[in-house]
DNA sequence: ACCGCTCTTGACCAGCCGATCAAGAATTAA
DNA sequence: TTAATTCTTGATCGGCTGGTCAAGAGCGGT
C-alpha cells in the first residue's frame, strides 16, 4: 500500500474529525471573527472535547488558517471560469449569477473572508498579493481585450471586478441589513439577480 | 444659570474627555471589532487610565454604542440629500461621489459599521429596522417615481441602493484587498469614481 | 492474546480582560 | 479659605480563554 503517497497519511478518524472541526470552525469564526471565537465553542460545535480538538490543531490560529484555505479555492472558482472565448456580456452575466448563488448558499464563507480582510488580512495577506492578484490580473486582461475589441464598453477591469464582488457578496455579508430594510421577500435573491444583471449588462453594452 | 437645560449638563473636562474617548474608540473598534478590542487599548489611545475611562463610560459596551451612534448620523447624510426634484442621473452621480468621498475620508467608520452588521448588528438592529428602513423606503419611492416617469430605466430601487452602498463602501471595508490587487496607484479613487459613475449612469439611462 | 500507536479526556495553569473600590488630587462655587 | 463636587488612579478581583499534561481508552496489525 502506498499510504505515504497522500502527504502525511491520515487515519479514517483523523480525516473524519478534521472535517467536523473545519465545519464547526467555519460556523463559529464566521459568526464571531477570529478573536471573538473561542476554542470551546468550536469544540462544542463538533462534539469534541477541547483538548481533543487541540490534538488535531495545536493552536487556535491553525484552525483558522485551515478553514480559510479550505474555503478559499472554491470561492474563486466562478472567476476562474470566466472564459475569454465566450460572449462577453453572457460571461459576465454568468459570473454575477454564480457569485450570487455562492452568497446565497454559503454566506458563512463570505462573512469569514469579509471579516478577515476587514481586519487587515493578516492570515491571508500573502495570498491576496500572490495567487489572487495573478488570477485577477489575468481575468482583467481578458476584460480589457473585450473592451478594446469593441465587444464591451470601455471600462477599468479591476474596478469592474470589484463592483461585481461588492454587489454580490453584499447579500451575504450584510444579510442582516438587507433583511431589516426589505423585510423577507421570498424572491429577494431572484430580484437581486435581475437588477444586478440588468445594471451591469446595460452599463457595459458597447455603444456605437 | 440654566445648566439643567443642556440635558445632563457637562463639564468642560467631561466633554473634552468624552470626545477623546470616542475618537480613540473608533480607531480601536474599527480595527479589532467589539470583542477583539480591549478597554486598555482605548484608554492608551487617548492617554487616560482604564479606571478613568470607565468613569465616563461604565461598560465597554457603552463606549461601543456611543461611538456607533456618534458616527451613524453623518454616514447617512448623502442619502438624505438625494433630491426628488433634481435630475435623476445627476442626483445618483452625486450620491456615488459623496459615498466614495466618505469611504476615502473616513474608512474607519465604514469598517466599524461593516463589522457590526457582519456580526449580526446586535447593537444597532433596532436602528436598521426603524429609522434606516424609513429613510431608505422614502428614497426608494423617489427612485421608483423617476423610473415610472421614464427619467430612469426601470430598476428595483432597494437593490439599486444596495449596489451603490456595496460598491462605494468596498473601497473602505476591503481596502487591504483592493491595494493588494491594484498596488497603490495614486489615482485609485479617481478611477473608481469614473468607473462606477459610468457603470451606473449607463446602466440606468432611460431607453426609448 | 499481545503490543504499539492513535485517540480522548479531566484537571490544571498562566495570562488577559472587564469591572470595582477606596482613597487621594484637582476643580469649582461660596 | 472652605467645603462640596468632580476627576483620577493603584490595587485588586473574578471569570474566561488558549494551551498543557499525564494518564487512560480504543484500535489495528501480528
Amino acid at each position: 500500500m502506498d499510504e505515504a503517497r497522500t502527504s502525511p497519511r491520515k487515519t479514517r478518524i483523523q480525516a473524519q474529525n478534521e472535517e467536523l472541526i473545519l465545519k464547526a470552525a467555519l460556523e463559529v469564526f464566521s459568526a464571531y471573527g477570529f478573536r471573538g471565537a473561542t476554542v470551546d465553542q468550536i469544540a462544542a460545535g463538533c462534539g469534541l472535547s477541547k483538548p481533543n480538538l487541540l490534538y488535531y490543531f495545536r493552536r487556535k490560529e491553525d484552525i483558522y488558517v485551515a478553514v480559510l484555505e479550505h474555503t478559499l479555492h472554491g470561492w474563486l472558482e466562478p472567476l476562474r471560469q470566466l472564459d475569454a472565448s465566450g460572449e462577453p456580456l453572457a460571461e459576465i452575466t454568468r459570473y454575477i449569477a454564480a457569485k450570487l448563488r455562492l452568497s446565497r448558499d454559503n454566506p458563512r464563507a463570505s462573512r469569514l473572508f469579509a471579516n478577515e480582510i476587514l481586519h487587515g488580512a493578516s492570515a491571508i495577506g500573502a495570498y491576496l498579493k500572490g495567487p489572487l492578484r495573478e488570477l485577477v490580473d489575468e481575468k482583467a486582461a481578458i476584460i480589457s481585450r473585450w473592451s478594446a475589441q469593441g465587444l464591451l464598453a470601455p471600462v477599468d477591469p479591476h474596478h469592474l471586478i470589484f463592483a461585481i464582488w461588492a454587489t454580490t457578496q453584499h447579500y451575504a455579508d450584510f444579510d442582516v441589513q438587507v433583511h431589516a430594510i426589505t423585510g423577507n421577500p421570498a424572491d429577494l435573491m431572484q430580484t437581486a439577480e435581475e437588477t444586478l444583471t440588468a445594471l451591469f449588462v446595460e452599463g457595459l453594452r458597447p455603444r456605437p
